[in-house]
RNA sequence: GCUCCCGUGGUGGAAUUGGCAGACACGCAAGAUUUAGGAUCUUGUGCCGCGAGGUGUGCAGGUUCAAGCCCUGUCGGGAGCACCA
């Protein structure tokens, strides 16, 4: 027998199953559809590493195995192509995008087939591609048209260095998400996508759809619900109301004064009241100076400005009361003030002791000299709630006031903010908007798109944070598609979440020049059933593309309210040195370089083995030589090869069992264990000596997702005809899943004292009078009195003495 | 600060969800084969002990016939959110 040579037969199953296209979905086929969708990869100049292999080869293994068991599979791959590292590649080589884009997607579209996925490499998608950011700007029109899509004058997270403003998302801990400098506020014009008119129906989706707990978790804390009341509080001397939220509506009676943020509107409005007015700007310039990032991540002392002549009145007992203004209350959570209950909650309580306001301890069981208390307890100083000992109750007892009074209602807030949507940069998708004198911000007609991203020489960004687009007068100047005027075009572009936000609706239809996918497609193909990516990418990604998702769904442009069924996240691969794998740490594996010395089907079988697919693992190559042992072992298996037809005696159930583990862990994403599974087997096969043609032909298909090259080589060469590609996934039958004989322990007092053997199907009785019969469970008893016998079916005797 | 996850041999990790801890693999040791190196094969390998045996899942308690798994406390590591009213 030759020895195995993966260099030419991995290149060579790669060619015959292009050439065989066994990997194309068909639409509309009678056959059961399966649509298994990986997180495109962005391609950027390095490549891709190891990490992205072991990302798709999860759904990789389930993907063949679905095609196995006679399901018509969706398994696309595409690229998001769109985005900053390319942009500045660009500006530092000089090099245009596109050319830039083309070169990274040809490299990387090289390394994934050498692993041999089965991709269908026929419905291959580029976010940055015309025809496709065509319908990434049709939809955009669409919220637009629908209102979900408005313009406003704020303060912008602004990244000095990147010259963008920058979503929250993108600016988490005051960096920058892209270069990590400091993120600054600016006032900018800013589009939104109004995503938080869709917050309850984010939320609610969760309910239908299939995702990890932990992700789950973490789009529901995005979201941020939380549900409280409204209060209005009268402003001494005006006729205004200082509306505030609470979500403790049942402390009401122990507010002794109220907090606003330094840039609420009412002030303004009141200035000429409020006696200290000069305090009040004097302690905005002060705030003005500091960053979003020092205002809420340092944990400091409360600061702030009592106002003079401006107090209000608590609504339920009428006691005056004052009120601060301060930084720790935010404008753009709530109303943008607080009643404060220094008595029940820690940063009322700091700001009460430092400027010395009284603190009226409304629910017993604190301590008021030490710190605030939030558990529950007996109301007391409450009026008509006192003697209440339920949180819950109080409040219900309370909103039922505040409602029946006309001073307040149950509300609800989100912690999630709305989407902020322009980006000043040249590499993205143009905001198809017109900026007309007379007519104000006018769409694009729907025909008139695809509206192009103009050629340029210089993709550098204005020193003002100007897009590069506005340098070109060719594209800023045109007619107002409404009146004729001319006016000027937004220069802006979108962010690199647009183009990612519907990409698997176009994989179901990606070369259709009418619509961005046909609607009997859609509903052929229906829901993504499994979704694989990284953890990093729940709260950002995965909720704009469900925003998007739903919002085609409301228009009636998709069949679906939500797009994924099941979501699952995959742990990353670190470098071996335990850190997470970066380019300045050189501690990057690439792909190719294992695939040039142990071969794909190595690589493959040594990502899912390494450990549990959701935690995070050090690479480790001596380990994977243990991988290449066993594909050596696998191919020697053709050496022991016998003339008997089926199953063995020695080995039918190890097969049998075999089977059902494999298939039953490749759905629960336990790929490690079923590859041991395999492994285990492979070592009963050579204790027994020998293998039967219907054992290898078992054995080969059940690692084939796995290692699909060896295994198509290994048909071939034994003839077993057809490829595996095509094949038939194996069946397990239960019965014989069982062993005739069975080891069970027996212990006295929970210690193993014995393991006897019985007949697997022994019942309780016979068990313990065999246990009882070992000589070291009798010598164990001795004369002590049993007190209990217990038997666990097909696993232990435990006998209780005294 | 809050929320969630995780601590198992020299290493990566298994453990039917309360039922024989350490599957599978790496590494290591001894042996076989080999001119040698490499590769391959066999055997052994949690720790203490020559042994019988004891002991063992970060640490300390608890529940149970039985705990890696459940409960309480504590220490350590990671992720997410973060003055959210």
């Amino acid at each position: 027998m030759e020895s195995y040579d993966f260099k030419v037969s991995e290149k060579k199953w790669q060619d015959k199953w292009e050439k065989a296209g066994v990997f194309h979905a068909v639409d509309n086929s009678d056959k059961k559809k399966f649509y298994a969708l990986v997180e495109f990869p962005y391609p950027s100049g390095a490549g891709m590493h190891v990490g992205h292999i072991k990302a798709y080869s999860g759904l990789e293994v389930v993907t063949r195995k679905r095609r196995m068991e006679g399901y018509n599979v969706l398994f696309p791959i595409g690229f998001d192509a769109y985005g900053l590292p390319t942009e500045n590649y660009a500006i530092k080589t000089g090099i245009h995008p596109r050319k830039v884009t083309d070169m990274n997607i040809e490299k990387f579209t090289g390394q994934l087939k050498r692993v041999g996925f089965s991709f269908d490499w026929t419905r291959v998608v580029d976010t940055t591609e015309i025809g496709y950011y065509k319908w990434t700007q049709w939809i955009f029109l669409k919220m637009f048209e629908k209102g979900l899509v408005f313009r406003d004058k704020t303060l912008v997270n602004y990244c000095p260095s990147c010259k963008v403003v920058l979503s929250n998302e993108d600016s988490q801990g005051g960096k920058c998400d892209i270069c990590h400098s400091d993120v600054v506020q600016k006032s900018k014009d800013v589009w939104y996508l109004r995503i938080t008119e869709y917050a309850d129906k984010l939320l609610e989706g969760l309910d239908s759809v299939d995702y990890l707990p932990n992700v789950r978790l973490q789009q529901e804390n995005w979201i941020g619900k939380s549900t409280g009341a409204f209060v209005n509080f009268t402003v001494k001397n005006t006729d205004e109301m200082l509306r505030i939220y609470t979500t403790r509506p049942d402390t009401l009676f122990g507010v002794t004064f109220m907090v606003m943020a330094p840039e609420h509107p009412m002030l303004d409005k009141y200035k000429d009241m409020i006696e200290n007015f000069a305090d009040v700007e004097a302690y905005r310039a002060e705030c003005a100076k500091k960053t979003e990032f020092e205002r809420t991540q340092l944990v400091k002392e409360k600061t702030g400005v009592k106002l003079q002549g401006f107090c209000a009145v608590n609504p339920v007992n009428g006691k005056e009361i004052p009120i601060f203004i301060s930084d720790y209350v935010m404008m753009g959570y709530g109303t943008g003030a607080i009643m404060a209950v220094p008595a029940h909650d820690q940063r009322d309580y700091d700001f009460a002791k430092k400027f010395g306001v009284d603190i009226i301890e409304v629910i017993k069981g604190g301590d008021m000299e030490k710190e605030a208390y939030t558990g529950d307890g007996e109301m007391v100083n409450s009026g008509f709630l006192n003697g209440f000992t339920k949180k819950k109750a109080s409040i219900e007892k309370m909103l039922e006031y505040l409602t029946e009074k006309g001073i307040g209602e149950k509300g609800v807030q989100y912690k999630m903010k709305d989407w902020a949507f322009n980006r000043q940069r040249y590499w993205g998708e143009p905001i198809p908007i017109v900026h007309c004198e007379k007519c104000g911000t006018v769409a694009v007609p729907y025909d008139e798109l695809p509206l192009k991203l103009p050629e340029v020489e210089n993709f550098e960004p204005g020193s003002d944070g100007e897009s590069p687009l506005a340098k070109i007068d060719s594209f800023v100047k045109c007619t107002c598609p409404k009146c004729g005027a001319p006016a000027r075009r937004e220069t802006d572009t979108m962010p690199q979440w647009a183009g990612s936000s519907w990409y698997f609706l176009r994989y179901i239809d990606p070369h259709n020049s009418e619509r961005f996918a046909d609607m009997d497609k859609l509903k052929y193909w229906g829901m993504v059933d499994w979704y694989n990516g990284g953890m990093e990418h729940v709260t950002r990604h995965l909720i704009y593309s469900r925003f998007w998702h739903r919002f085609l769904y409301d228009i009636g442009e998709v069949p679906n309210p939500e797009p994924y069924a099941k979501r699952t996240a995959q742990g990353l691969i670190l470098g071996p040195d335990g850190e997470k794998m970066s380019k300045s740490k050189g501690n990057v594996v690439d792909p190719n370089d294992v695939v040039d010395v142990y071969g794909a089907d190595v690589l493959r079988t040594y990502v899912l083995f390494m450990g549990d697919y959701e935690k995070a693992a050090p690479w480790n190559e001596s380990s994977m030589k243990g991988c290449k042992r066993f594909m050596d072992r696998v191919w020697n298996l053709q050496s022991i090869l016998t003339d008997g037809e089926g199953y063995s005696s020695k080995l039918e159930s190890s097969m049998h069992k075999t089977i059902k583990k494999v298939t039953e862990d490749i759905e629960a994403l336990k790929y490690n264990t079923a590859i041991a599974a395999l492994m285990t087997l492979l070592n009963e096969i050579y204790d027994a000596g020998s293998i039967t043609k219907a054992e290898l032909k078992t054995f080969i298909t059940l690692l084939n997702p796995f290692a699909p090259h060896i295994t198509e080589e290994i048909n071939e060469a034994q003839g077993f005809g057809g490829m595996l590609a095509n094949g038939t996934w194996p069946v397990y039958e239960d019965a014989k899943c069982v062993d005739a004989e069975i080891e069970i322990a027996v212990q006295v007092n929970g210690k193993i004292k014995a393991r006897i053997k019985v007949a697997a199907d022994i019942d309780e009785a016979g068990a313990i009078e065999a246990a009882l019969a070992n000589d070291a469970v009798k010598a164990a008893v001795d004369e002590k009195s049993i007190v209990k016998k217990l038997y666990v079916k097909g696993r232990l005797v435990n006998i209780v003495v005294k």
